[in-house]
DNA sequence: CTGAAAGCGCTAACAG
DNA sequence: CTGTTAGCGCTTTCAG
């Protein structure tokens, strides 16, 4: 293999249809003006050559690069302990095929990646970023912001109340989290708690503000902090048994920690739901259809969201290009709704 | 943000240092044969007006893009449950970045997407492919194989007995298997089981074959079929405790089928490791330390992989451009070493 | 509606 | 050792 056969050049496709190279990147491009004959010859000679645009020449001219970066910036355990990053990948990825972009992967570990980063961003080697800052106190969003390339975060970014141009798709966690707690308060619970999540997240504080929405005034030792894991909701379930026994209901900021707080439960003799029912958040599956007994949840549409992610960098950039708007002028958060899914748990 | 300041040229990092366009390229490309005084100047003249290279103009003429593709051919299931595929990618990544390349990221779902990979591949807008193609049947690999871009596999492609030209790594996951039953045998039991992982798979047809080395002549009851998952240990264990309950130890063929049976001997009421010992595959952290009792296992650098996958494919570039030759001239496959960690469970 | 020509920013001979 | 020059393949005015 590989004796590199040099591609076919808009010349060469030019030179099969008889006509100048002009009209083949006309017809290519999808600009109209050719008359159907014309371009039906040259569609012709694509095919028969196999000519694909050559990206770096059209960059050149057009300062496009069609190719969006995709920046993760976590110190690997969660993110990718985690099927959700995959699922949101997987809907960036969609989108942008489906508008032709490249999606181009950035991982960074730490400070020492922020300068690269950001000087890749400014490099101007991507038309736009797709940003992940799970945690509140990252840099690195920052920077990105200042690097001046347009930009959509994927949850709300913890370190802007909402500022200017920030542009972010998340869910529904504060509302998603409201409905949970009303579910289990419709079900006739008086004592229900709170395993919270990584505070440090904002997905963790939206869902506990959800959940204070619908406990108005409720007893704080109720609330008991996990860390989105099954130990953390374990360990969270085994104080707030000790603390407030009388609890009758749980709502579990996701859903490992719904299958840890589920375990504690059983070990304690409490019966779920009869004793104690309990809520997670997520729908993780399969997995939150297999906790026994199989959990009621909230769901969220992973995929979804990281399709908007994109697609709404992608309809940004358009703009910019036609009317030299940006991005910052969107409308600034897009919060996904999310549905609670019932199961036997709650 | 963006009214998109247009960025230096060459020509502009030139005219400053008051020099001509080849002097810069020459000292921003580090090729030799520039004075140290000039070579300063030209320096302090990118760095004073922010002088990053246009990647579309270099390409344009070199006829290289600096940039790799990763293919990740899944049904999404198994590769981001997985903890191992994001590791592999960290070692990808890493790598590239070192050398400057971009990390484009390919993902596929079906038939329908081979089509455009293969398109995409052929468009040479990459220099290179590093592929994840985890199921024998796979149609994937032969495509992008025939596409005629350098490519490197990361596991053992199913589908081609070590055909010519194929490049890949794997761990070594025969003698890994081997070594871990080994070990089993040492400490003096006499039936060993296997609970195998998902056979459409090289590695858990590898693993089973290092199980096989080591126990020559085995029971045939002794082996069962699992897949990778927690659920698939369990239900493997019920099956061998059922048929073989005289079972001193279990190879497991990764650590969440241990998991899954840890779990079945604990409810049948056997000790491990007295009763019972067990060992698995990956050392996959901090699961494989958080079991009852902590697992023994056979670690696999995943992130080594990732990185060597890298490697391999851009000194194979390297090699290409300089001698006309191809990374099919390479070895055909690199196995890393596995190592044995002892915890308590054998 | 189509073609000719200029030029995007860079590298790589080739001269000097 | 440094500068001059000629394109790489494409889009895009501008004429015709």
């Amino acid at each position: 293999m590989t004796e590199t056969v040099p591609r076919p050049t808009l010349e060469a496709v030019a030179a099969r249809a008889g006509v100048s190279r002009a009209t083949v990147s006309r017809v290519v491009n999808g600009a109209d003006g050719v008359t159907e004959p014309l371009a039906e010859r040259v569609r012709q000679a694509v095919d028969e050559l196999g000519y694909v645009p050559n990206r770096a020449a059209r960059s050149l001219v057009t300062n496009r690069h069609d190719a969006i970066a995709v920046i993760v910036a976590e110190p690997e355990s969660r993110v990718f302990a985690d099927p959700f990053f995959a699922r949101q990948l997987r809907g960036i990825s969609k989108e942008l095929t489906a508008h032709d972009n490249q999606l181009v992967l950035l991982l960074t570990e730490g400070r020492a990646d922020h300068a690269r980063v950001a000087r890749y961003l400014a490099g101007g080697h991507v038309d736009g970023a797709l940003v992940f800052s799970l945690h509140l106190d990252d840099p690195l969003p920052e920077l990105i912001q200042r690097a001046g390339v347009p930009t959509v975060f994927g949850g709300r970014p913890g370190w802007s109340g909402g500022r200017d141009g920030v542009v972010y798709v998340d869910s529904d966690n504060r509302g998603g989290a409201r409905d949970a707690v009303r579910h289990l308060l419709g079900l006739g619970r008086g004592r229900v708690a709170h395993i919270t999540g990584a505070l440090d997240q904002t997905s963790a504080v939206d869902r506990l503000d959800g959940f204070r929405d619908a406990v108005v005034d409720g007893d704080p030792r109720l609330v008991a902090e996990g860390d989105f894991t099954v130990a953390g909701g374990e360990r969270a379930m085994r104080e707030l048994l000790e603390r407030c026994p009388d609890l009758d209901a749980v709502f579990a900021a996701n859903d490992l920690t719904a299958a840890g707080a589920l375990r504690v439960l059983r070990e304690h003799g409490r019966r779920v739901p009869d004793d104690v029912a309990v809520v997670g958040f997520d729908d993780m599956l399969p997995f939150a259809e297999q906790t026994d007994p199989p959990l009621t949840t909230v769901r969220q549409d992973i995929l979804e969201m990281g399709r908007l992610m994109a697609r709404i960098l992608l309809r940004g950039l358009d703009r910019t290009v036609r009317t030299h708007d940006t991005v910052g002028g969107d409308p600034a958060g897009v919060i996904l709704p999310t549905t609670l899914v019932r199961r036997a748990s709650a």
